[in-house]
DNA sequence: AATAGTGATTGCGATTTGCAACCACTATAG
DNA sequence: CTATAGTGGTTGCAAATCGCAATCACTATT
């Protein structure tokens, strides 16, 4: 399928611009959900079976996500690629303007708050963290816990700690 | 239409998630599209006058852009919001992942990559500029041509010089 | 009165969505 | 060895949406 102009946006859009596949790319940025029953039943936003295998399937070959080598029936776990790591800023963007604009769920939001206070700095320490977790690159020193582990504590503690 | 979740990042994909929201939005901060017709043949995806027309409907239910008061046949500038102005974040993430995980038009790469290298605080003199153009906010003192000046000079410049 | 331009709407076939049921295969338990 | 649960999906199908082409109602200009 050629793309609709050369334009760098559009060509985002054309991969990216769906009701699902940064949905799903956030399950398995942020939950951490790697495997297909996994992000299926783990869906807030409820996804369908042949939705999901579908967006995968589009995700795989965009190059964002590969897919650990597993037939039908056993357990495929799915990375995201150097490209995959990169949507983060745009979903940083996403969650921000949704933070401004639009109401919801408080505990979700707190969230994306603390990512928004911490800023771009730590975007790039997520996106190092992804690295480590789903490139087996060499972890860096840290010093306390890491992004992961503060989003889903600040989730924890908007839950009613 | 209730929210799929509270979910900010869920949120901003429910109303600018699809083929044609955020295209729209480019056309309209950056080639300073304002109206119907001008959206409807300077689109170079080719976008269909009823989809146009459908996404300008959607956009101003969702408070991202306002309406010029006008009838039918009579000529109606389309405005960005302050919410509008602030999708601006996103469509550079977006372009920026773009510029680097696929090919394309390397005029309209080079506007991406100006902008790129102007950095965050580049969006936000673009965003000021936008301010000026769409809520009449009083103008700011500039040195120099304003960023959208800019972009479509690299924009030109790209073209052939 | 005729023509061009405005912001759209309508018809209609093709595609996509999303629910439910089912499938092929593997691992585990009895 | 068989039964059951769990894995990653596929299949049918009705409803909704997409997107092309033609057309519409209205205004401004000739």
């Amino acid at each position: 399928m050629e793309p609709r102009s050369g334009c760098p946006i559009n060509a985002a859009v054309e991969v990216l611009g769906d009701r699902w596949s940064l949905i799903v790319l956030r399950d398995v940025i942020f939950g951490d959900r790697r495997y297909f029953r996994a992000l299926l039943t783990g869906s807030i936003e409820g996804i369908a079976s042949n939705i999901l295998a579908d967006r995968l399937k589009r995700l795989l070959d965009a190059g964002i996500l590969t897919r650990g080598t597993a037939a039908r029936g056993q357990r495929a776990r799915f990375s995201l690629t150097e490209a995959g790591i990169q949507t983060v800023p745009i979903i940083y963007a996403l969650g921000n303007w949704g933070l401004d604009w639009r109401t919801g769920d408080d505990q979700l939001r707190a969230r994306q708050h603390l990512m928004r206070e911490g800023g771009p700095a730590f975007v790039e320490e997520l996106m190092d963290e992804l690295r480590v977790l789903h490139l087996d690159a060499a972890p860096r020193e840290t010093v306390g816990p890491g992004p992961l582990e503060r989003l889903s504590a600040a989730y924890a503690e908007a839950s009613g700690s």
